[in-house]
RNA sequence: UCCUUCUUAGCUCAGUUGGUUAGAGCACAUGACUGUUAAUCAUGGGGUCCCUGGUUCGAGCCCAGGAGAAGGAGCCA
């Protein structure tokens, strides 16, 4: 029995019953409170009432002869109400409980005539549009609830496994990790925009005494962490100002980032892929109503799909698939020999052919490799050094590098990750290399040249994960608030 | 940023070859009914046809420009 205790207004601890436990009561005869959100109010006589502890409603009985017209007509869609009565077995065919009410209290009205969720199915879209009141909806309650699983369950495996959770600067000054645009932070007064001599702006009197953004990426100092803790990771807010418009990017979104000394590539795909099974198995055992709510949903989405777009695999069947087979583990030179022989390849059904080695794997390739090729999560390492960032560690050949993506259906590339370079020598020349401006990372620089140690790291895009676990197909709706090009409403 | 499609009532959408007063279902309001399950039945209100300009006797429909959305691509997580 769990009781929750608030205050509203001037009253004070209000003790309420959640709907999630007196559905699963059988103490028929006992007094009871709900508090919650109108759903649907039928026949003047029975409200469908949701908490929010629960995808389920819980049915309010009224005795509508009873009650005055005045409180029955304030009882509409999305308003707030609180009732206490008799916790009654139902003698109705849809639920196994409900209130007969003896009491009944508006919290909250609700103005039926602009209150804009229905009864009835919206298109995510529309939902998006209204993200303030979109957590009243089944399929959002349902997402971010996995949301907050999978958020709990990465800190529980990091945590014991001994990593040590590190905050890194959401603020940073130097423009060089090449991961992105950037948005710029300052307090300048744009109607007067200091310059130099020369026409830059001048930064020298800004409130950091330089040109300033938000972090595209914790990883660089993620590292100094792992060279004195030995096991790191980051979990925060993270922003890349590039103008993109898809299904699975965002421009604010939240990134875990590992960085774990003595480490190489192999133990990092080994913590990857243990990271994200954990994960996932978390989900599958602590959300099981809202994984099955989804997986219906998705059910009922395809059933207007033609056959051949339809997924072979249901969302749980999808997730335990994930769960009971390895990654596939190839390197880039053998994926490239791969779809060099693919019937798509050959018959030129790709709108990038690929000619041969070196070439940038597109979604296209990513995805046949993924989804028609291996037909599970697929690691991809040892990539072309051309064609990666100018931290990852050098190969042996000279021409790739220790970098691996894990590609996964529907999703494409969920993390990106490298063992990283720990030789001075080489990282140095190969930042020159890169036109890397050396001076502005000495600091990364340093650590290699005091006890310097092989390490890896990787980052996983949190919200893919979230998309990934709960079958959603856009990266916005399982954000509570989306920032993208043109929009930071909310 | 590029490509494709789209934008009509609160929501989902129809709207013929350019032709009179722009429609449906749901929602909402009023009434009836009252153990319903997105209740049912009847009646009713509700429109900047995305914006700006153009062609035309006449534009929701055709043309140009713009804005926004969805999907795909690039960038990436």
């Amino acid at each position: 029995m769990y009781f929750c205790h608030l205050t509203i207004g001037t009253l004070n601890m209000i003790t309420r019953n959640k709907i999630k436990d007196l559905l699963a009561d059988r103490n028929f005869g006992k007094q009871v409170t709900v508090m919650g959100w109108v759903r649907t109010f039928r026949n003047n006589r029975f409200v469908a009432l949701s908490d929010g502890s629960c995808i389920q409603t819980i049915q309010v009985v009224l005795d509508y002869e009873n009650l005055p017209d005045i409180l029955l007509k304030r009882i509409t869609t999305g308003a707030c109400i609180s009732a206490n009565g008799t916790l009654v077995e139902s003698v109705g065919k849809g639920q196994s409980v409900e209130i007969n009410a003896e009491n009944i209290d508006i919290i909250g009205d609700s103005d039926p005539e602009k209150f804009p969720l229905q009864p009835k199915k919206h298109s995510l879209e529309f939902l998006r549009e209204i993200a303030h009141l979109r957590f009243r909806t089944n399929t959002f309650n349902a997402v971010f609830k996995i949301r907050h699983a999978l958020a709990f369950a990465v800190h529980s495996f990091f945590n014991e496994r001994g990593f040590v959770y590190m905050h890194t600067p959401i603020v940073t000054a130097s423009d060089a990790e090449g991961a992105g645009e950037m948005f710029k932070v300052t307090t300048i007064d744009f109607d007067n925009i200091p310059r130099t001599d020369d026409g830059e702006v001048d930064f020298r009197d800004d409130f950091f005494g330089k040109a300033a953004n938000l972090t595209v990426s914790g990883q660089l100092e993620a590292e100094l962490g792992a060279m004195a803790l030995g096991e790191v990771y980051t979990f925060g807010p993270t922003f890349r100002a590039e103008n993109s418009n898809t299904t699975r990017h965002l421009a604010e979104f939240w990134m875990i980032e590992p960085e774990v000394a003595f480490a190489d590539l192999e133990d990092n795909m080994n913590l990857a892929e243990a990271l994200l099974k954990y994960v996932i198995k978390y989900a599958l055992n602590n959300c099981p109503e809202e994984l099955q709510f989804l997986k219906s949903r998705l059910l009922e989405e395809e059933k207007n799909k033609p056959l051949a777009e339809r997924s072979e695999l249901d969302l749980l069947e999808k997730l335990e698939f994930c769960l009971n087979n390895e990654f596939e583990r190839l390197t880039y030179t053998e994926a490239i020999d791969i779809l060099k022989a693919s019937k798509p390849n050959q018959k030129k059904q790709f709108k990038y052919i690929i000619e041969g080695w070196g070439a940038d794997l597109q979604s296209e390739h990513e995805r046949f490799l993924v989804e028609k090729h291996f037909k599970k999560p697929v690691i991809l390492t040892d990539y072309p050094k051309e064609i990666k960032s100018f931290y990852m560690r050098q190969n042996e050949d000279g021409k790739t590098v220790r970098a691996m993506d894990i590609l996964f259906p529907g999703i494409g590339e969920i993390i990106g990750g490298s063992q990283r370079e720990e030789r001075l020598d080489y990282l140095t020349k190969r930042m020159e290399e890169m036109n890397i401006p050396q001076e502005e990372l000495y600091w990364y620089i340093d650590l290699r040249k005091f006890g310097t140690a092989p390490h890896a790291g990787f980052g996983l895009g949190f919200e893919r994960l979230v998309l990934f676990v709960t079958g959603m197909t856009n990266i916005r709706d399982v954000i509570p608030f989306p920032r993208f090009p043109k929009n930071a409403e909310f």
